[in-house]
DNA sequence: AATGAATGAGCATTCATTCAT
DNA sequence: TATGAATGAATGCTCATTCAT
């Protein structure tokens, strides 16, 4: 004895193929969209479930039906990101030959990407950190291979004779990075207001040429 | 009024100003090292106080006659790591004029001391940042401070003609520190071992002559 | 925008209305029956949450669904109580115009209610004064409310010429709720099972008359 | 090896006969104190032993050189007032034969006792009530032999002649005990300060002619 | 798919009591 | 006797997760 009304059977019907699969994907992403800005607001640890779900305009249980757990609902948050900051960065990045110009582009994209979603960049650079187990486990992948993108550029440059042979690749992609990730964390917990991606050009001026004079 | 000898007296107060403040802080540090131990291991979120008494071998009662809070350990941390490394900072730095030879120091430092400790280094990289309000409210006073003074060193570079005076000292001093902070970051989550101080030249070889080949 | 039937959707309008509310009060009810229960067996501060969820056959967490805390579980017995005693006294009294008739049925009611039910009795005398705050801050409305009723209708009776004028009328209803109170707390405490119900003709034949022979 | 001074053995020695157990007395009675004005203050409950202490300017562990608990203390408590009740009735009451007289002396001390002492008061009527078990286990003794003196009174009043024989003298003396109870429960809740001992007056106004007009 | 009431494991903190000094 | 640092059992409350509807 199946209770459904018989609108109810047409609607199911008619959301069985496309629209079906486009609004779980809708639902979805809303739901990482309220996370991101209630893990923003409170903290990972200090946001509940109850908030991510208030913040969607959705029931706490309906959650559950996307994600498997509120860590996953995180780690969904760090994938997507690093999967958008990669193939975004890739398709950017088609056309441009020379390594030092790649680099600069990184450089860019990186601090255009977070500098257009506050909330994003609070995540990433602050609540993506809050546990050890998460960075070593989860974000080895994404961020091994963000960074090995980096590295890759780098060794493409000393190839092309860009840059200095005499250095070492791996540890100069980690000061790039490292400079860049270091401008998202100030940008965040500044008081002022300032736009964010103007500073590659600093940070590249630096890592490009040094800061002695000569 | 009161009964006690003369002796006993003098016996006690001896007591009470040499031993006891000694015991006190005595055990006040080995909870804030069993902190570090276990916030290393766990995460701060996910560490139990009786976790650290455990560590520390008291009862967990104990722990709140010497922390008002759980929390207030975390920042009892904190606040000790940058006291030392400034105040060992600048003991070190005494006798050193020239501001790249400054600088070029107080990356070693930075580097010798978090690579003399991994679960220090983990607690504070990973665990401090865990909390957007930590940041803000209390790290505040001690980070800023830090990089005040690498700040400082820097536009004392600038005048004494070392370093180019197009740059903004502010975010020299940022992709300076960014660049040891990833070095610090990779280090706590590298599965390799190897030592983290040595870093510090080929920071300060791409930091001060850029990656750009002449 | 929702896929529901306009069936389903009134159904689940039916229901939230009617057994849902009642549902919700069903189980509020039950959990300050189970409170009572608890309180009156073992006193509200030794009396944990989990013997009154126990008690009401439902989880720990279930208790802080209905009530904010462990405290409000004993105001509301008490406002509740409160509120029936003097709705029911309104109820009782509305055709008794003799102020020596009310005041007779004061007492047989305020008897009856308590002697019908020991462990409401119990947390009414002895758990609800366990505490000076809660007497002064919350009962105050509730209890003067009460002890005001019985003032009032003295007032009737001097004015009605059954009752002496020299008396105090506030006093004279301290006296009176304290004679009723006291066989309340007696029979509570008594190891003999008797009714409590009848002692309110001794009360009134003292309280009317004196206990002076002439 | 006994590190004491010779000025503090014969301090002890002299301590040992008289004013030992002069000071012993004297430290019960502080702490006593100590404990009516903390309880009076917080309640039973929400006083700490260290509050007790604190209060009577001792340290925490001293107070259980006297009392076996925080239980026994409030025991103690009780006990004394009962016992000082009682002893001091029955030396007032001493020459007074007429039981209308004794009984009006009782109600006049009843008043006088606690009147005189606002904390004692409301430890007396608040907190000793504060637990079932109090009011059944310890309680029981104390009180009930204070209940019976006034019910002997009454019965003598009987065979005197001077009350009605046609009533059941316990429970007029819990009418009566119930309505003296009530002067001190509403004396300790008012706000407005006032003398407690002349209600007495009409207490026993009422008690002995009642409040109908002949 | 969606709901949200119910669950119950989990934990920071308190505080009566002890005991070495 | 007196101290007060140390103990550790005890508990109110939270919140991620489940599941009947």
């Amino acid at each position: 004895m199946n209770g459904d009304s018989f609108i109810k059977y047409m609607a199911r019907q008619s959301r069985s193929n496309n629209s079906t699969r486009a609004a779980v994907a809708d639902k979805r992403e809303a739901i990482l969209r309220a996370a991101i800005t209630v893990f923003a607001r409170n903290g990972y640890f200090n946001s509940k479930v109850s908030d991510i779900a208030g913040e969607a305009g959705i029931a706490d249980g309906t959650v559950y039906l996307y994600f498997k757990s509120k860590e996953e609902v995180l780690h969904s948050v760090f994938d997507r990101l690093m999967e958008e900051m990669i193939s975004e960065g890739e398709k950017e990045l088609e056309g441009i030959i020379d390594a030092d110009k790649r680099l600069r582009r990184i450089a860019q994209l990186h601090l255009e990407k977070l500098g257009s979603d506050r909330n994003l960049a609070i995540v990433a650079q602050v609540e993506l950190r809050g546990s050890t187990k998460f960075m070593e486990e989860f974000s080895a992948a994404g961020f091994g291979q963000y960074l090995d993108i980096i590295r890759q550029t780098f060794i493409e440059g000393q190839k092309q004779g860009v840059f200095r042979q005499d250095l070492n690749a791996t540890v100069c992609a980690k000061i790039f990075y490292g400079a860049l990730d270091e401008m998202v964390t100030n940008w965040i917990l500044s008081k002022k207001s300032y736009a964010l991606a103007p500073m590659a050009d600093t940070v590249m001026e630096v890592f490009f040429g040094g800061v002695l004079k000569k």
